[in-house]
DNA sequence: CAGGGTCCCTGTAAGC
DNA sequence: TGCTTACAGGGACCCT
Protein backbone atom coordinates (compact mmCIF):
# COMPACT_ATOMS: atom_id res chain seq x y z
CA UNK A 1 0.00 0.00 0.00
CA UNK A 2 1.34 3.50 -0.69
CA UNK A 3 2.23 5.19 2.74
CA UNK A 4 4.35 8.27 3.03
CA UNK A 5 7.38 5.98 2.11
CA UNK A 6 6.31 4.74 -1.38
CA UNK A 7 4.22 8.23 -1.90
CA UNK A 8 7.85 10.18 -1.14
CA UNK A 9 10.09 7.98 -3.30
CA UNK A 10 7.36 7.71 -6.05
CA UNK A 11 7.60 12.09 -5.68
CA UNK A 12 11.02 11.58 -6.26
CA UNK A 13 11.07 9.57 -9.34
CA UNK A 14 7.83 11.70 -10.73
CA UNK A 15 10.07 15.03 -10.61
CA UNK A 16 12.27 14.70 -13.63
CA UNK A 17 8.93 13.85 -15.85
CA UNK A 18 7.08 16.45 -14.99
CA UNK A 19 8.63 19.43 -13.46
CA UNK A 20 9.10 22.00 -16.07
CA UNK A 21 6.89 20.40 -18.12
CA UNK A 22 3.50 21.57 -19.75
CA UNK A 23 0.58 19.40 -18.80
CA UNK A 24 -1.62 19.25 -22.18
CA UNK A 25 -4.14 17.38 -20.28
CA UNK A 26 -5.46 13.98 -18.26
CA UNK A 27 -7.29 11.72 -20.37
CA UNK A 28 -9.75 9.29 -18.47
CA UNK A 29 -13.37 8.18 -18.19
CA UNK A 30 -14.54 8.76 -14.50
CA UNK A 31 -14.87 12.64 -13.86
CA UNK A 32 -16.54 10.98 -10.02
CA UNK A 33 -12.93 10.41 -9.22
CA UNK A 34 -10.77 12.81 -11.32
CA UNK A 35 -11.71 15.78 -10.49
CA UNK A 36 -11.94 19.17 -12.51
CA UNK A 37 -8.87 17.74 -14.53
CA UNK A 38 -9.98 19.91 -17.51
CA UNK A 39 -8.37 22.75 -15.71
CA UNK A 40 -4.70 21.58 -15.84
CA UNK A 41 -4.40 22.39 -20.02
CA UNK A 42 -1.77 23.95 -20.83
CA UNK A 43 -0.24 24.54 -17.33
CA UNK A 44 3.33 23.87 -16.59
CA UNK A 45 4.25 21.87 -13.64
CA UNK A 46 6.59 24.15 -11.11
CA UNK A 47 6.90 21.30 -8.54
CA UNK A 48 5.82 18.36 -6.32
CA UNK A 49 5.74 18.38 -2.72
CA UNK A 50 4.22 15.85 -0.85
CA UNK A 51 1.77 15.63 2.41
CA UNK A 52 0.86 12.44 4.11
CA UNK A 53 0.18 10.26 1.73
CA UNK A 54 -0.95 13.23 -1.09
CA UNK A 55 1.35 14.18 -3.34
CA UNK A 56 0.85 18.38 -4.85
CA UNK A 57 1.80 19.37 -8.00
CA UNK A 58 2.10 23.26 -8.22
CA UNK A 59 0.84 24.50 -11.53
CA UNK A 60 1.49 27.35 -13.06
CA UNK A 61 -1.55 30.05 -13.07
CA UNK A 62 -2.14 29.22 -9.64
CA UNK A 63 -3.28 25.66 -9.60
CA UNK A 64 -2.35 22.57 -7.90
CA UNK A 65 -3.30 18.88 -8.74
CA UNK A 66 -3.34 16.85 -5.75
CA UNK A 67 -3.08 12.88 -6.58
CA UNK A 68 -4.19 10.29 -3.42
CA UNK A 69 -2.75 6.96 -4.74
CA UNK A 70 -5.23 5.00 -2.12
CA UNK A 71 -4.21 1.59 -1.86
CA UNK A 72 -3.29 0.56 -5.22
CA UNK A 73 -2.06 3.62 -7.48
CA UNK A 74 0.90 3.99 -9.00
CA UNK A 75 2.49 5.78 -11.97
CA UNK A 76 3.70 3.60 -14.88
CA UNK A 77 5.54 4.46 -18.08
CA UNK A 78 3.70 2.09 -20.07
CA UNK A 79 -0.16 1.89 -20.86
CA UNK A 80 -1.71 -1.70 -18.29
CA UNK A 81 -4.76 -3.05 -18.37
CA UNK A 82 -5.64 -0.94 -15.27
CA UNK A 83 -4.88 2.26 -16.60
CA UNK A 84 -7.00 5.02 -15.34
CA UNK A 85 -5.47 8.24 -16.30
CA UNK A 86 -3.39 9.22 -19.22
CA UNK A 87 -1.45 12.17 -18.48
CA UNK A 88 -0.21 13.75 -21.66
CA UNK A 89 2.90 16.05 -21.04
CA UNK A 90 4.79 17.53 -23.80
CA UNK A 91 7.11 15.46 -24.41
CA UNK A 92 5.46 11.96 -23.25
CA UNK A 93 2.69 10.55 -22.18
CA UNK A 94 2.61 9.22 -18.25
CA UNK A 95 -0.11 6.74 -16.96
CA UNK A 96 -1.51 6.69 -13.70
CA UNK A 97 -2.32 2.65 -12.77
CA UNK A 98 -4.83 1.64 -10.05
CA UNK A 99 -6.38 -1.59 -10.20
CA UNK A 100 -8.83 -0.88 -7.32
CA UNK A 101 -9.63 2.64 -8.32
CA UNK A 102 -9.13 3.70 -4.57
CA UNK A 103 -6.73 6.46 -5.99
CA UNK A 104 -8.39 10.16 -6.19
CA UNK A 105 -6.86 13.20 -8.43
CA UNK A 106 -8.73 16.85 -7.12
CA UNK A 107 -6.91 20.41 -9.33
CA UNK A 108 -8.14 23.11 -7.35
CA UNK A 109 -7.28 26.84 -6.76
CA UNK A 110 -3.88 26.29 -4.81
CA UNK A 111 -3.89 25.95 -1.28
CA UNK A 112 -7.91 25.61 -1.56
CA UNK A 113 -8.58 22.03 -0.07
CA UNK A 114 -12.26 22.48 1.02
CA UNK A 115 -12.90 19.61 -1.54
CA UNK A 116 -9.93 17.32 0.61
CA UNK A 117 -11.37 17.50 4.09
CA UNK A 118 -8.70 14.87 4.92
CA UNK A 119 -5.93 17.16 3.84
CA UNK A 120 -6.78 19.73 6.22
CA UNK A 121 -6.75 17.84 8.97
CA UNK A 122 -3.68 16.76 8.15
CA UNK A 123 -0.95 16.14 11.30
CA UNK A 124 2.52 16.92 11.79
CA UNK A 125 5.01 15.65 9.11
CA UNK A 126 6.54 13.03 10.92
CA UNK A 127 9.70 13.69 9.09
CA UNK A 128 10.16 17.45 9.17
CA UNK A 129 10.66 19.69 11.67
CA UNK A 130 7.00 20.18 12.36
CA UNK A 131 6.90 16.75 14.54
CA UNK A 132 7.38 17.82 17.72
CA UNK A 133 7.20 15.40 20.71
CA UNK A 134 5.25 17.84 23.20
CA UNK A 135 2.08 18.40 21.06
CA UNK A 136 2.42 14.16 19.58
CA UNK A 137 2.64 13.58 24.06
CA UNK A 138 -0.76 15.72 24.15
CA UNK A 139 -2.59 13.93 21.10
CA UNK A 140 -2.06 10.63 22.84
CA UNK A 141 -2.83 11.54 26.04
CA UNK A 142 -5.93 13.20 24.80
CA UNK A 143 -7.48 10.46 23.66
CA UNK A 144 -8.73 6.47 24.91
CA UNK A 145 -8.68 4.79 21.62
CA UNK A 146 -6.29 2.78 20.55
CA UNK A 147 -3.02 3.12 19.02
CA UNK A 148 -3.27 1.34 15.87
CA UNK A 149 -6.40 3.67 15.51
CA UNK A 150 -4.80 6.64 16.43
CA UNK A 151 -1.60 6.12 14.32
CA UNK A 152 -3.82 5.38 11.27
CA UNK A 153 -5.79 8.48 11.95
CA UNK A 154 -3.18 10.92 10.21
CA UNK A 155 -3.54 13.42 12.91
CA UNK A 156 -0.87 12.76 15.23
CA UNK A 157 1.27 12.20 12.32
CA UNK A 158 0.87 12.12 8.62
CA UNK A 159 1.27 9.93 6.10
CA UNK A 160 1.30 6.50 8.65
CA UNK A 161 -0.35 3.62 7.21
CA UNK A 162 -1.40 -0.04 8.12
CA UNK A 163 2.18 -1.39 7.52
CA UNK A 164 4.14 1.49 9.23
CA UNK A 165 1.86 1.57 12.48
CA UNK A 166 2.28 -1.77 13.00
CA UNK A 167 6.21 -1.82 12.48
CA UNK A 168 7.03 1.32 14.35
CA UNK A 169 4.31 -0.27 17.42
CA UNK A 170 6.51 -3.00 17.10
CA UNK A 171 9.93 -1.11 17.59
CA UNK A 172 8.43 0.64 20.37
CA UNK A 173 7.49 -2.57 22.13
CA UNK A 174 3.63 -1.41 22.18
CA UNK A 175 0.75 -3.39 21.86
CA UNK A 176 -1.60 -1.60 19.07
CA UNK A 177 -4.46 -2.24 21.55
CA UNK A 178 -3.05 0.35 24.26
CA UNK A 179 -5.15 3.04 24.86
CA UNK A 180 -3.39 6.75 23.68
CA UNK A 181 -4.14 7.91 27.40
CA UNK A 182 -2.54 5.19 29.18
CA UNK A 183 0.81 5.77 27.98
CA UNK A 184 3.64 6.60 29.74
CA UNK A 185 6.35 9.92 28.57
CA UNK A 186 8.85 7.25 28.08
CA UNK A 187 6.64 5.11 26.12
CA UNK A 188 5.04 7.47 24.06
CA UNK A 189 9.00 8.89 23.20
CA UNK A 190 9.84 5.45 21.77
CA UNK A 191 6.81 5.69 19.86
CA UNK A 192 7.46 8.61 18.52
CA UNK A 193 11.04 7.62 18.01
CA UNK A 194 10.18 4.47 16.54
CA UNK A 195 7.68 5.91 14.08
CA UNK A 196 10.58 8.41 12.55
CA UNK A 197 13.01 5.93 12.05
CA UNK A 198 10.58 3.06 10.59
CA UNK A 199 9.43 5.50 7.58
CA UNK A 200 13.23 7.06 7.03
CA UNK A 201 14.57 3.69 6.85
CA UNK A 202 12.17 2.47 4.41
CA UNK A 203 12.53 5.81 2.17
CA UNK A 204 16.03 4.55 2.20
CA UNK A 205 15.27 1.13 0.78
CA UNK A 206 12.39 2.47 -1.93
CA UNK A 207 9.73 1.79 -0.19
CA UNK A 208 7.68 -2.00 0.80
CA UNK A 209 6.93 -4.14 -2.18
CA UNK A 210 4.25 -6.96 -1.31
CA UNK A 211 3.74 -10.13 -2.82
CA UNK A 212 1.04 -8.82 -4.99
CA UNK A 213 3.79 -6.50 -6.29
CA UNK A 214 1.11 -3.50 -5.99
CA UNK A 215 3.50 -1.48 -5.11
CA UNK A 216 5.96 -0.32 -7.69
CA UNK A 217 7.94 2.84 -8.33
CA UNK A 218 7.32 4.51 -12.20
CA UNK A 219 9.88 2.77 -13.45
CA UNK A 220 8.82 -0.59 -12.46
CA UNK A 221 11.14 -1.02 -10.05
CA UNK A 222 10.47 -2.70 -6.44
CA UNK A 223 10.86 -0.92 -2.75
CA UNK A 224 13.02 -3.60 -0.64
CA UNK A 225 11.73 -2.63 3.02
CA UNK A 226 9.58 -5.45 2.88
CA UNK A 227 12.55 -7.64 3.96
CA UNK A 228 13.15 -5.52 7.09
CA UNK A 229 9.40 -6.33 8.22
CA UNK A 230 9.23 -7.50 11.42
CA UNK A 231 5.33 -8.24 11.96
CA UNK A 232 3.54 -6.74 8.92
CA UNK A 233 2.01 -10.16 6.70
CA UNK A 234 3.95 -12.31 9.17
CA UNK A 235 1.24 -13.91 10.79
CA UNK A 236 2.73 -17.41 12.50
CA UNK A 237 6.31 -16.21 11.34
CA UNK A 238 8.61 -16.38 14.49
CA UNK A 239 8.79 -12.97 16.24
CA UNK A 240 12.51 -11.89 14.96
CA UNK A 241 13.60 -10.82 18.39
CA UNK A 242 11.81 -13.35 20.54
CA UNK A 243 10.41 -16.26 18.05
CA UNK A 244 7.17 -16.22 19.16
CA UNK A 245 4.65 -16.42 16.51
CA UNK A 246 2.97 -12.88 15.32
CA UNK A 247 -0.62 -12.58 15.94
CA UNK A 248 -3.07 -11.11 14.09
CA UNK A 249 -5.76 -9.36 15.18
CA UNK A 250 -8.71 -7.08 13.61
CA UNK A 251 -8.15 -3.14 15.22
CA UNK A 252 -10.27 -0.32 13.98
CA UNK A 253 -11.21 -2.46 10.92
CA UNK A 254 -7.71 -3.57 9.42
CA UNK A 255 -5.84 -6.17 10.26
CA UNK A 256 -3.02 -5.37 12.97
CA UNK A 257 0.16 -7.48 13.29
CA UNK A 258 1.89 -7.76 16.76
CA UNK A 259 4.24 -9.81 18.82
CA UNK A 260 2.31 -10.81 21.95
CA UNK A 261 5.53 -11.22 24.05
CA UNK A 262 7.65 -8.30 22.84
CA UNK A 263 4.43 -5.54 22.85
CA UNK A 264 2.33 -7.31 25.59
CA UNK A 265 -0.45 -9.53 25.82
CA UNK A 266 -3.78 -6.37 25.79
CA UNK A 267 -6.09 -7.94 23.35
CA UNK A 268 -5.24 -11.52 24.10
CA UNK A 269 -6.68 -12.20 26.77
C1' DC B 1 -16.96 12.89 20.01
C1' DA B 2 -16.22 7.77 20.00
C1' DG B 3 -16.62 3.40 18.09
C1' DG B 4 -18.45 0.24 14.92
C1' DG B 5 -20.05 -1.15 10.46
C1' DT B 6 -20.55 -0.76 5.40
C1' DC B 7 -19.17 0.61 0.97
C1' DC B 8 -16.18 1.52 -2.78
C1' DC B 9 -13.11 -1.92 -6.10
C1' DT B 10 -10.84 -6.12 -8.06
C1' DG B 11 -6.96 -9.52 -7.97
C1' DT B 12 -5.56 -13.34 -5.45
C1' DA B 13 -5.85 -17.10 -2.41
C1' DA B 14 -8.32 -20.42 0.02
C1' DG B 15 -12.17 -23.60 0.43
C1' DC B 16 -15.52 -26.79 -1.48
C1' DT C 1 -10.76 -28.68 -12.43
C1' DG C 2 -13.91 -24.98 -11.68
C1' DC C 3 -16.79 -22.29 -9.01
C1' DT C 4 -17.62 -19.59 -4.77
C1' DT C 5 -16.22 -16.98 -0.90
C1' DA C 6 -13.01 -14.44 1.90
C1' DC C 7 -9.67 -11.11 2.21
C1' DA C 8 -6.71 -7.12 1.38
C1' DG C 9 -7.21 -1.82 2.57
C1' DG C 10 -7.39 4.24 2.59
C1' DG C 11 -10.86 6.75 3.40
C1' DA C 12 -15.87 8.46 3.21
C1' DC C 13 -19.99 8.03 5.30
C1' DC C 14 -23.69 6.43 8.27
C1' DC C 15 -25.59 4.93 12.65
C1' DT C 16 -25.78 4.38 17.53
Amino acid sequence: MPELPEVEITRRKLLPLFVGKRLLQLEHRDPRRYRHTERVAGQRVEGIRRRGKFLLFALTEGWEMVVHLGMTGGFRLERTLHTRVAFQLEDQEVFFHDPRRFGRIWVVRKGDYQEIPLLLQLGPEPLSEDFRFHEFWLGLKGSQKPLKTLLLEQRLAAGVGNIYADEALFRARLSPFRRGRELTEAEAQRLFAALKKVLAEAILLGGSTLSDRTYQQPDGLPGSFQMRHAVYGRTGLPCPVCGTPIAKRVVGGRSTHFCPRCQGMHGLL
